[in-house]
DNA sequence: TATTATCCTAGTAAGTCTATAGGATAAGAT
DNA sequence: ATCTTATCCTATAGACTTACTAGGATAATA
């Protein structure tokens, strides 16, 4: 299941991806238009800047903004950013590995084949799909 | 992430899938072999026959077994009985469809939208997978 | 200095996951 | 018959995760 934190914040993103660029937009303004609480909503867009996608100004005018250009912004960072690893299970993780306790050979193992395989293959469209393939 | 209800379902299933077809395993050699816990693998062979993909026998000699070839059982089903919906959200789910409360226009949701191709993807691959292609 | 809007830590209610307990039921062995 | 074996089934509990919410601190602008 996607959970609403990165339900949300892809829904911000994309709202922030239609603005023009470095041009603030309030939470409130988000939380209202995309039908999201504002208190979530501000935990997720302080994420979303931690982690580099989203630039912010605070006071009057203030607000959040999408620091690089919709076309470069990957799905696969933001999805790892809000939902965390895309492997469905730690021992296919590029990026978050750990062997299973339970397995005694990762080779033979018929879970983590096929996992493999749905890894890849959900690499591949997150890979494939920007913030600007999402707006269209 | 995948369950380990999921995990050793489907180890439990590959594990099925190498015997003799027919001839019935006991909850416990599964569990000793694969390192699952008794209790745990339980109540999921139960459920597993309650879907349908296993039968059993009980008292001595008992145990469960795969009803059908191996190359007839496709990973869609087992994901389903074991994991729930292949959909990652219900907008997108074919058998389990739900509205979203907050989203007032399905069609141009970004989410939606790169739900579904991920959806596609990995229907594609559990479609095409069978226990039997698990276990070579 | 007053207002505005983000920053940040903490907490909480509800739900899900990962088992475990313990007896009921049925099939075969003696 | 009844003993043993192994599944059947319901209930429950602890740990963890999710989806928020509260409330004040901080910084920028008017």
């Amino acid at each position: 299941m996607l959970s609403k934190k990165t339900k949300y914040g892809i829904k911000a993103l994309t709202f922030l991806a239609k603005q023009e660029q470095n041009v603030p937009v309030q939470i409130a303004t988000i939380a209202e238009m995309e039908n999201i609480s504002l208190k979530f909503l501000e935990s997720i867009l302080l994420t979303l800047r931690k982690s580099g996608l989203l630039g912010s100004k605070k006071g009057k005018g203030g607000g959040y903004y999408l620091l690089k250009d919709p076309k470069e912004v990957k799905m696969t960072t933001v999805m790892r950013v809000l939902e965390g690893p895309i492997a469905m299970i730690p021992c296919v993780s590029l990026n978050y590995y750990e062997k299973c306790e339970d397995c005694p050979n990762e080779a033979a193992c018929a879970v983590h084949h096929l996992m493999i395989r749905v890894r890849d293959s959900n690499l591949k469209i997150y890979g494939e799909t920007s913030l600007a393939d999402l707006i269209n």
